[in-house]
DNA sequence: AAAGCATGGTCAAAATAAGTCAATAAGTTT
DNA sequence: AAACTTATTGACTTATTTTGACCATGCTTT
């Protein structure tokens, strides 16, 4: 039993399989009519199978000419290294090991210098909030920082 | 099967690209003559997509010799650019023009795709913890989205 | 200086298309 | 079968483009 979600969720990957590129472009009452369900239910999909976390970015427009744009960031086979960076990571993580990941990380070529900036500036600001505003204990901050930390590498395993 | 809003604006891009001005002045009647539409639809496409947000100023007048200046911001340090970043992004901000902004930045190469990525899984995760973890309003959680944003940009624009 | 013509600006309506949210429904797991 | 998760729907909201009527401004010619 295939749910249409997962069908259209198909779909659009075969799109992206039809040509080299990692960009396709979609107009979503088109697609509602070709598989004959409500709008709505295209932002379910792109919701449910095409975030950030997955390796896609969206971007849409409303109005006259609209449309809705899939980016794909990802290969397809790099779910192993996926897996290895969230068992790296684990299900806490002080800053200490963060930045030392970080490095590690980066002197291995798998992120930029500006990455590592980039992510760097995400954990801190992390940080500073759940002392300061809510003032967490430092074992809820690893583990918000470890799911932090997670997301990002995952979405960005590639290369 | 493009707008005639992204034809225009994009025709305009390939003035600046004819010469090495960071500069160009046209005639509203006659632009719109030529692409066969209401003059008004020429301050349209200067609004939607010639602001000062997208990195133009535009100057005008009216009456006998009539023109529209349009000139390209470029800033000469780093300094000046993250300022300018700062005041985009201002004290709160939306989750959608968050993203507008991320996809104008990396559309001008300010940001590379993968960098984008990066700050939207930091974005949505913020986003998610301050709404399932500590209830916040949506104000709240734009102002802490201007926050991590404007140190994410920054930062970036020093490096 | 006044009148007239040549430009550009503003605003709002109409048409079009996507997004959100919450109520159900349908599957899955325990 | 209860609890939990995932999928489906549709009413309502928001955003973009196109068009046109009306307004403002600045040369040019009297």
């Amino acid at each position: 039993m295939s749910s249409l979600t997962k069908v259209i969720g198909d779909y659009i990957v075969t799109l992206f399989g039809d040509s080299p590129k990692s960009e396709i472009i979609l107009r979503r009452k088109d697609l509602a009519e070709k598989f004959g369900c409500v709008p709505s239910q295209i932002n379910y999909v792109l919701r449910s199978r095409f975030s950030p976390e997955q390796g896609f970015l969206i971007q849409s427009q409303r109005g006259g000419h609209g449309f809705i744009r899939i980016m794909q960031l990802r290969f397809d086979d790099c779910g192993e290294y996926a897996e290895h960076l969230e068992d790296l990571v684990g299900d806490a993580i002080s800053e200490q090991d963060a930045r030392r990941l970080m490095v590690s990380l980066q002197e291995r070529g798998v992120i930029s210098p500006r990455e590592r900036l980039l992510v760097e500036v995400a954990l801190r600001n992390q940080e500073e909030q759940g002392r300061v505003l809510f003032d967490l204990p430092p074992y809820k901050r690893d583990t918000m920082r470890a799911e932090l930390l997670r997301k990002i590498l995952v979405s960005l395993a590639m290369f």
